[in-house]
DNA sequence: TTTTACGAATTGTGATATCATTTTGTAAAT
DNA sequence: ATTTACAAAATGATATCACAATTCGTAAAA
């Protein structure tokens, strides 16, 4: 066997009423997202199902969907990792981030009200207790939540899988980031978009999306990353 | 069986070095683009295993992967269908084409080079011998490569995967509107994005793409739904 | 003609078996 | 110490098997 030995793939509730393939995803997204599978690790299939108490069958589907969405590269190797993040790549996530969000915000905005706006207002308070204690799987988990709540009050929107296909990408490296940076400070550009949504005002919320996307973890995946690469 | 006997998918050359999952994957994906399997149509694992000749399992892991993309619905009742549009989410799905390709285009522009120019020009007039003839099938394949090619001048872009599952997605109404449409008169927009990229004009560029994508069957695509849906 | 009931056939899912290929561990050779 | 060689172990991929759940076809009942 490889180094799955080492490996800890976080529990998660078994949902009702669906397959084995389907948790499997699950967790193993849940996993990939909160940064439990460090990037570049070796994974294998039979590993996976090993270690999860499973055969090989179930466990192929789903890494093959997320594998689908960049989450995991298969190489030619028999081997698989969490791919290790560039620079390169990184700024192309973000900036496809922004151009996505902002859109997605701009098509839900007709569909805004205020039921919605106290929904997002109280997850927001939640997140501020979360950034005081330091937890960041909750604190990423909510903030996932409190976007994906604001585009999806567009009922027929078609974008809400794609943005959360790129959370998947930046996820693993955002938790490197944030575990690195002692400082965890985030101006709070929440506010501002909750602003912008109870004046309906489109180009505040198209600044108010990109500024909290970009205070996110740009700067310091910046320099990180420029540190890594200088190796 | 179900319907399955009435099935026909078409053949592709098989891609050699590579597994029966992936043959599987191309195959029905280019199915569904070029709509040879109807919208609608009641699918099933062992039908299409069947059909193809293979195993229930490798057709299950490329449906699968086809249902990430939302290229296949897979229903509760053990059918699975390339689903129907609809008017709202036609619209959802042209929007987003426009913001993530314009974006796409912007981010590529400044890669760009007289050579790739000239070789997106060249088949830009091969596509014009294709829309005399009425090649629909190899119209829609040029016409994806054309911006396959201009997009992923960017060595580091990130958006490919995401636009073609969009393409996906719109492919098999497209299909369906332009077999309607008796008189099928494209303004050359391509003209326009050759032009844009030759002075490397970001605004023109711009609003060529935006064009481009929105002339083509977005008011036939409108109208037939709209008849559609007022049924 | 329409509805209901029920057994047979079909289906999706996941575990297992098999096979060719690749990796890995170890020892001999340089 | 480093490289080379090679057998043993492990891996991915696919077909097949087993099973529970569902659908479907047919016939009886209304």
């Amino acid at each position: 066997m490889t180094n799955n030995g080492e490996l800890n793939i976080p529990d998660i509730p078994a949902l009702s009423g669906t397959t084995t393939q389907e948790y499997v995803y699950e967790r193993l997204r849940n996993a990939i997202m909160l940064g439990a599978i460090e990037p570049g690790t070796s994974l294998t299939m039979r590993g996976l199902a090993e270690c999860l108490g499973l055969s090989p069958t179930p466990v192929r589907e789903a890494v093959r969907r997320l594998s689908s969405e960049h989450a995991i590269q298969i190489k030619d190797n028999r081997r698989m990792t969490v791919p290790l993040m560039t620079l390169d790549r990184f700024e192309e996530l973000v900036a496809l981030r922004v151009a996505i969000e902002v859109h997605t915000a701009q098509r839900a905005l007709p569909y805004m009200s205020d039921v919605i706006i106290e929904k997002l207002t109280e997850m927001d308070d939640r997140m501020d207790g979360f950034v005081s204690e330091r937890d960041l799987d909750q604190l990423t988990l909510l903030n996932q939540d409190f976007h994906r709540t604001l585009y999806t009050v567009n009922p027929a929107q078609a974008s809400m899988p794609i943005i959360e296909s790129i959370w998947l990408q930046l996820g693993p490296f955002q938790r490197q980031v944030l575990t690195r940076v002692t400082e965890y400070y985030e101006i709070d550009r929440h506010k501002e978009i909750l602003a912008a949504l109870t004046t309906r005002d489109a180009t505040a919320l198209q600044d108010a999306i990109t500024n909290d996307i970009r205070d996110g973890v740009l700067k310091s995946g910046r320099s990180l990353l420029a540190d890594i690469e200088a190796a």
